[in-house]
This record gives structure tokens, sequence and C-alpha cells, in this order.
DNA sequence: GCTTGACCTGGAGTACACTCCAGATTGTAG
DNA sequence: CTACAATCTGGAGTGTACTCCAGGTCAAGC
């Protein structure tokens, strides 16, 4: 397989696939005589774990410290999996905390929502008397003394 | 309230501070005639609702988009509550994706876990021959000649 | 009054993860 | 054979979100 066909089938680009080469997140790509990389099909399998990686949050050097080990074979394996139990207690502790905020964030909408619903029934045109937003109230700046900028 | 005590509640520095306000996250701040910010207790509020816009992955873009109208007072609330709503769900989209991807993590880990379990249990001292590991195999650069393409 | 610590500004620097580019070569379709 | 599409390299540039720094002002405790 030769760049273009894995750039179609894992989405990456051309240039993240040479930038992941370069920094060691892929192993050593096989090279045709003009220079040009072969990659084993095998290589899907890995792009695509490293996907997964990343997309619950893995920064690129842990990956990199996670590649190395793997080339050094089996042995390592007791040490990639601490690595990875490590990383899964993060994304899990992680996901509690969206959890909670999202959860916040549906009460906010819901609030907001209701009050957006009771303004509209109660209906007045009159636009300068809304004053009280009790969501997000506009926390304007107060008489400033101050004339800066 | 001055900058340190602001802090010391909300545990961002006073340069990220500075740089929120400058940027137009935080509102503008009361300055003494020394110059020196003085916060109204209630930014308290508003830096911790920024906290969870940025806890689940908004950018300072948009939550400066957000800020924006919230200064523009009651009129913009719809907008307000339908930018909260689509980041809303958006946030749902990665959290379902994060967990999924979790899962195929921790069935690995715990395929990882079962394997190293049972090479300590057949427990051969034979460094050389454990070339097999099942999960992670290291995909190692073939001798050149293999013929694909 | 003096010292120390908190605060100020504008601007430069950092870390991360790419992304783009020029200029060259090579593979392939017609 | 020729044109053009795909690939190569090294290095520079980008966007995001800070973080640090020099050099200065100011306020409070001793």
């Amino acid at each position: 397989m030769k760049i273009g066909e894995v750039v179609r089938k894992t989405g990456l680009s051309a240039d993240t696939l040479r930038y992941y080469e370069r920094i060691g997140l892929l192993p050593r790509i096989y090279r045709d005589t003009s220079g040009q990389r072969h990659y084993d099909p095998s290589i899907l399998v890995w792009i695509e774990f490293l996907g997964r990686l990343k997309a619950t949050g893995m920064p690129l050097r842990e990956m990199c410290r996670y590649a190395e080990l793997r080339e050094q074979g089996a042995s390592t394996a007791e040490a990639r999996c601490e690595l990875l139990e490590d990383h899964r207690d993060e994304v899990r502790a992680k996901l509690r905390k969206i959890q909670e905020c999202l959860d916040t964030l549906d009460h906010k909408i819901a609030h907001y929502r209701a009050t957006l619903q009771e303004n509209s029934n109660h209906d007045q045109p009159d636009n300068t008397r809304t004053d009280r937003d009790p969501v997000n109230e506009p926390l304007r700046a107060r008489r400033e003394g101050t004339g800066q900028h």
C-alpha cells in the first residue's frame, strides 16, 4: 500500500502520516528503490488503535512511549498494559467530569428555555425592560469612574 | 476583590485572568485610581461557568462569542441558548465516542491481562520465544521484498 | 521612611499537533 | 515518449491556549 491508499483508508493526511512516522508513532516503513513508502496492511489496525487513544485524549508524547515499548517486543507487555490502564482510569475520570458539566449545562439550558418561553407568553412588546436575564445576568461594567482604553 | 483573591478562588493564574479579559471572555473589570483591578464577586460564578464550557471542550473562540452575546443583554438570550444547545449536542456526541473507545480499550486491556496471566502461569523462563504478543504484535519492519503491490 | 510583595503593561516565548511549501523525483496513463 | 499525478525531503508556518519576562508603579507592614 502506498501512502495515498493509507490516506484514503484512514482519513489522515499524508503529511500527518509522515509526521507520525518521524516522531516514532509508526514503525519503520518499508521503502522501495525510489524511496517511496510501502505500508503493510497491518498498519491500518495500528493507526485505528492510535485513533482511539487520540480520541480519548492521550497526547502524542504518551502514544510514542507506547509505540516505543511495542517496538521492543513482548517483554514490555506488562509496561504497556499498565500504561493503558493508567490512561483508562484518567479517561474514566474525565468522562465523569464531562458528564457532570453536561448535566449542569442541561439544567441551565432547561432554565433558559423555560424563561424564554415565559417571556414570550407574557408577550410584552416593551424591549427596554427585559433587563433581568435570570440565567445569565449580564454582569455589566458598573459605573466606570475610569475611562480606560 | 483584587486579582490575587480571584486567583486563589478560581485556580486560574493572574496571567490567565488578564488574558481572558483581553480576549473579551471577562467583562470590563473596574480599575481603581492606581490601575489595579477590582473584581465583583459575581465574576466567580461566571468563571465557574466558563470552566464548565472549557471542561466540555468548547474553544475560547466560542466562549468569547457567548460572552459577547451576554454583554449585549437579554435580547440575545435566544441566541445564547441555541449556542449552548449546539454545544451540548456536540458534547453528547463526543461523550458517546469516548465511551465507545473506552469500551474497546477495556476489552483490549482485559485481553492483555489475560494473556499476561497465562504466560506467567505456564511460566516459561525462555525469553526468546514469547515472540507472539497476541494483543499488540510488534509489526516489526519485515525483510524488504514483501511483495505487495 | 523603607522594604517587600502585589500588581501593572506590552510583548516575546512555549507546547502541541499538525499543515503547508518549494523544489525535486518517480510512476503511470494515453 | 510525454504529460501529469503521486510521492519525496527539510524546514517554515499556523492556531490554540496559555505562560513568562523585564521593567515599572503602588500599598501596607515594620
